[in-house]
DNA sequence: TCTGGGGTCCTAGGACCC
DNA sequence: TCTGGGGTCCTAGGACCC
């Protein structure tokens, strides 16, 4: 039997602060989103508090306040390594490993790993614990949407340890549980499912096939074979290259001034032009925006979208149409609030075609100057190198008042122990 | 004062082609 | 007065995920 199981860490943000800060074990604690503007992520004892998911921190200030909650900043460059740590530790287990998402992972056995899933998968469960300090749970499954289910049963059943099987499910038990706990079944799913009286998740593998492909897609087809214990969505162990690249933030204050934005427009371009070179890929078209605050009055935001002269990875080329679109959108006297970008229209960088009025651009150069910028930032860290366009000071940038050190990844923050 | 960021897939409808 | 059939590509909008 083919088997599934979905490995999620818990609270992954906040299990994170807490494995190089014990002195937040056991109390309540959030992490903050960019700007340190809304709550992303929160511990149990958060959520007890009835902290929501999202909310924004100055609405929620006074029970912060009042019960003393921890607050951190996001540090996405310590979630990023302590992830890769999660995953490596989980390939130990089976070579067949999708990372889904920074805290999830699907496993994939071609035949069931053991006769007691469950105790193998506690030891999977003790693995991750003791070497990357993180608590996991996880879900098992004849699907990967059984595995998923079985992983939110296994959160909030408290006799499961972080463990629950699915690879039988009951009747009853899929009656006991809504659909709007299945993987692929949001708001508006819920929402039209219960008009039509379909409110468990038995139920809806009750569902005609017809009805479901003609209201909910095919993509509602699948996830209901799927319950009824039918693969239909395959595991992913080569993640696709991306088909679009964006980068946009929010400023620390409003700007007003070009100068600025022009800064912030060439930082999230070198960026995701980086990213756009390490999956092997050019852009042919680009989008670049701006916004003031949805809050506030005036408002203005509009896009740009420039098909460029010929596919490129270059961050040179990509700040200049960059700015070639920002000054099409950029309007004097108003208090920005955001600045994006978005390539698209990516295509491998191997299979470029040329023609005789581009051959020009095709500069070899180019593309060596790229690799060195991505070597040198590669060994010596990234930001080392930059271009001229990105500003040294950034002002405008991101507010991170309460960011832990990244532990992980800088020498010069590599927590220090004192013995007595 | 203060309100996140980055993706995917599907469908419907229009433009255009032969 | 009469006015085909089949296909592709693109875009906008909607749904979902973490």
């Amino acid at each position: 039997m083919k088997v599934f199981a979905l490995v999620d860490c818990n609270n992954f943000y906040v299990s994170r602060e807490r494995v190089f800060c014990p002195r937040l074990s056991q109390r309540p604690v959030v992490v903050l989103s960019n700007n340190d503007g809304c709550v992303v992520a929160r511990s149990q004892e958060a959520k007890a508090l009835g902290i929501p998911m999202g909310a924004p921190v100055f609405q929620c200030r006074e029970v912060l306040d009042r019960e003393r909650v921890e607050a951190c900043s996001s540090n996405y460059t310590l979630y990023g390594d302590m992830s890769r740590r999660v995953m490596l530790t989980l390939g130990q287990f089976t070579p067949h490993v999708e990372v889904y998402s920074i805290d999830e992972s699907f496993l994939g056995f071609r035949q069931a790993p053991s006769s007691d899933l469950t105790a193998f998968a506690q030891d999977i469960r003790g693995t991750v614990r003791q070497w990357t300090g993180l608590p996991v749970s996880i879900g098992i499954g004849r699907t990967k949407t059984l595995a998923k289910l079985a992983n939110r049963i296994a959160k909030r059943t408290e006799t499961a340890q972080g463990v629950f099987d699915l690879t039988d499910p009951h009747r009853d038990l899929l009656d006991g549980i809504e659909v709007k706990e299945v993987w692929g079944i949001g708001p508006r799913y819920t929402a039209f499912l219960k008009r039509h009286g379909i409110r468990t998740v038995h139920q809806l593998t009750q569902a005609r096939d017809a009805w479901v492909q003609k209201h909910l897609t095919i993509v509602g087809l699948r996830i209901v074979r799927e319950l009824r214990g039918v693969p239909c969505i395959p595991l992913e162990e080569i993640p696709p290259s991306k088909k679009a690249i964006a980068r946009s933030r929010a400023f620390s204050r409003p700007v007003r001034a070009l100068p600025e934005i022009r800064e912030a427009v060439a930082t999230y371009i070198a960026s995701a032009a980086r990213a756009l070179r390490k999956q092997g890929s050019v852009a042919g078209c680009l989008h670049v925006s701006v916004e003031t605050s949805r809050f506030k009055t005036p408002r203005y935001g509009d896009a740009a979208t420039l098909r460029l002269p010929f596919p490129t990875a270059s961050t040179s080329d990509l700040i200049h149409f960059a700015h070639q679109g920002l000054r099409l959108i950029f309007k004097e006297g108003y208090p920005y609030h955001r600045a994006g970008v978005f390539l698209t229209d990516l295509s491998p960088q191997d299979s470029l075609q040329t023609d005789l009025f581009t051959l020009e651009y095709y500069d070899d150069r180019k593309k060596r100057l790229m690799e060195l910028v991505d070597g040198l930032n590669a060994r010596w860290g990234r930001g080392r190198v930059r271009f001229a366009a990105e500003g040294l000071k950034q002002e405008w940038g991101m507010r991170q008042s309460r960011r832990s050190p990244r532990f992980t990844t800088r020498w010069e923050e590599l927590p220090v122990v004192r013995a007595s």
